[in-house]
DNA sequence: CTCAATAGGTCAAAGATAGTCAGAGAATGA
DNA sequence: TCATTCTCTGACTATCTTTGACCTATTGAG
């Protein structure tokens, strides 16, 4: 297994645990992974980024460390925060999907709608001859579209 | 016997013991079979297409691998005649609404599912200038890429 | 205030995989 | 035989991971 992942999962689990938030010092971090500081930084970025539905704090300096917090968020909420701010006039499949798959953990969509919506926006299904800017264009709006349907049936 | 022909079959097998999916290593697999890795692409794109009954996913860089699943089996004959058969290279909105509450009515998807369905392909999300050709041609695509999907999770 | 010690941050480059595509070669069929 | 389609390869590209050199912020002793 990746490096990478090994300490997504290690830190996946002190949240599940320990409540939304967890405190860590990076260079203990690196140093029981054994790895470069700045990996630590990297699984950050790539995989506890606000797309991913985390928000992050540090401070440097003596007594330094890396807070890492679990966004907990209404569905509802969520859903007209993406329609109306996150998602803009064009995003990229991999966006999209990062978006899917964090909906998909909060329980707002199911799994079996989640893989409904990633199939709709995949490059696989818009194979056509189009620039990828109409492309991306369209899958924002297939999103927002797809979120508006989702909002209007959790009113009830 | 054909190289690719060999490498199919290899494939298949693992899929057979190892229940719907495996897991691979593109240059590993080339290595065995002694040939460029390029050619391990040229079996997936001829004969572990979606249009084969096949999904496949798969990731570079470190740790990269590559991962077939299975998808036809018996309850899905008519989610592969849709994609087969019934849908072409084009659909319009209406035919797609059709299709999509037929669906429903069959019970092969639920009423949420359907409606993420129908939103995705509605003329609002594929609200961009491009010309009506290609918007039915991306139509068809989409319907048949989330088919697939619905077929893929339709095996237990 | 200044400097040293102690944290964390950034970024580019190297390493590890997989993907794409054009063209050569092989098989097939009229 | 000739044209067409199927295979296969290699060069080039894209993406993901990991590291290391250098940078910035904070704290506290002197």
């Amino acid at each position: 297994m990746r490096l990478s992942d090994s300490i997504e999962q290690f830190i996946k689990e002190l949240l599940n645990e320990e409540s939304t938030e967890v405190e860590l010092k990076r260079n203990e971090l690196a140093e029981y992974f054994g790895c470069a500081p700045s990996q630590i930084n990297y699984v950050l970025a790539t995989r506890f980024s606000p797309d991913h539905g985390y928000l992050t704090e540090s401070r440097r300096g003596g007594g330094g460390y890396i807070r890492i917090g679990r966004v907990v968020q209404a569905g509802s909420q969520r859903l007209m925060y993406l329609v109306n701010d996150r998602i803009g006039d064009s995003l990229e499949e991999e966006e999209c999907i990062r978006l899917i798959s964090q909906l998909k953990e909060q329980r707002i969509v199911t799994a079996d709608e989640a893989a409904l919506m990633a199939s709709s926006i995949s490059s696989r299904a818009l194979a056509v001859p189009v620039p990828d800017a109409l492309k991306n264009a369209m899958r924002a709006k297939m999103m927002k579209s797809m979120l508006m349907t989702i909002a209007a049936r959790n009113r009830e």
